[in-house]
DNA sequence: TTCTCATATAGCCAATTGTCAATATGAGAG
DNA sequence: CTCTCATATTGACAATTGGCTATATGAGAA
């Protein structure tokens, strides 16, 4: 409970990434896999800001199989922690990026992790660019 | 009231000089100057966290003169600058570092902006390594 | 055991940040 | 006006950070 353990909880939630990811993690505990899904950062980036806010005591994570679920720390190593996730419980509700992360959010809980891996960590949605470029016979050149 | 000023405000509380600049001023304004000798850092540092802060709407100015008195701002145009300056009262008051910038801070509110101006941005403290250097005569090549 | 797959870790690069030295600004003194 | 001095700003540098690719780990399936 010194300076470093201030700075590791400030630095933590001050980083927007990090921040989308407690937001998230707000409506209940979630598979990495998810978290990759709806934030859509590499698997490596995502692990990278899972262990940092882990070491500043905000999330904790339970393993189930293969997989590993990430979820707010209730039990609060560091007071620093504790109060930052209170205050953010009442921050940001209005901002565009975490009200988008909230529809991605109930579309990856709907879907589960296992739907969520065999997509290769994407969301199942409709009329998506990435994931139904189209397939129609004779679009081009109908002009 | 966006991402912006929450990252702002939040990385601006996160970093430790900036931190003690704002546990200094919990106990009211300070001249520049004044900051400058109890934290020990270079002028333009000084002067560029205290930019930082202002931005972030954690402190504000008053020109006094060629004085500028900083002091914590409580019109608070940012609610994540004013949560974060209420949750700091409460947070590291036993540090090392805090409790020692506040025996310097005692100091320099003590002398005031000129006397600490007249001696370099300075303290006047007795019995210091820096200012006292110990004049032995034959100290080196006794063995 | 070996293979697969979800996650973690390592290594690299570009962008950001904290500090200092040097210089600019701007107000009061003369 | 000029000079001085407190502060602000600029530019350079090293250290840190966030992202990516590639690789390692480790548990369940075969």
């Amino acid at each position: 409970m010194s300076i470093r353990d201030y700075e590791q909880a400030m630095k933590s939630v001050a980083d927007p990434t990090r921040m989308r990811i407690l937001k998230l993690l707000e409506g209940g505990e979630m598979c990495v896999c998810q978290l990759i899904a709806v934030i859509e950062l590499k698997q490596s980036t995502i692990s990278r800001h899972l262990l940092l806010l882990k070491r500043a005591g905000l999330v904790k994570e339970r393993k189930d199989g293969k997989w590993v679920h990430y979820s707010l720390d209730g039990s609060n190593s560091s007071r620093y922690a504790r109060k930052m996730l209170q205050n953010l419980k009442g921050w940001l509700n209005d901002d565009r990026i975490v009200k988008k992360d909230r529809i991605r959010e109930k579309i990856a809980r709907d879907a589960g992790p296992r739907e969520i891996c065999e997509r290769g960590m994407t969301l199942p949605m409709r009329r998506t660019a990435t994931c139904c470029p189209a397939p129609r016979k004779e679009a081009v050149g109908t002009r």
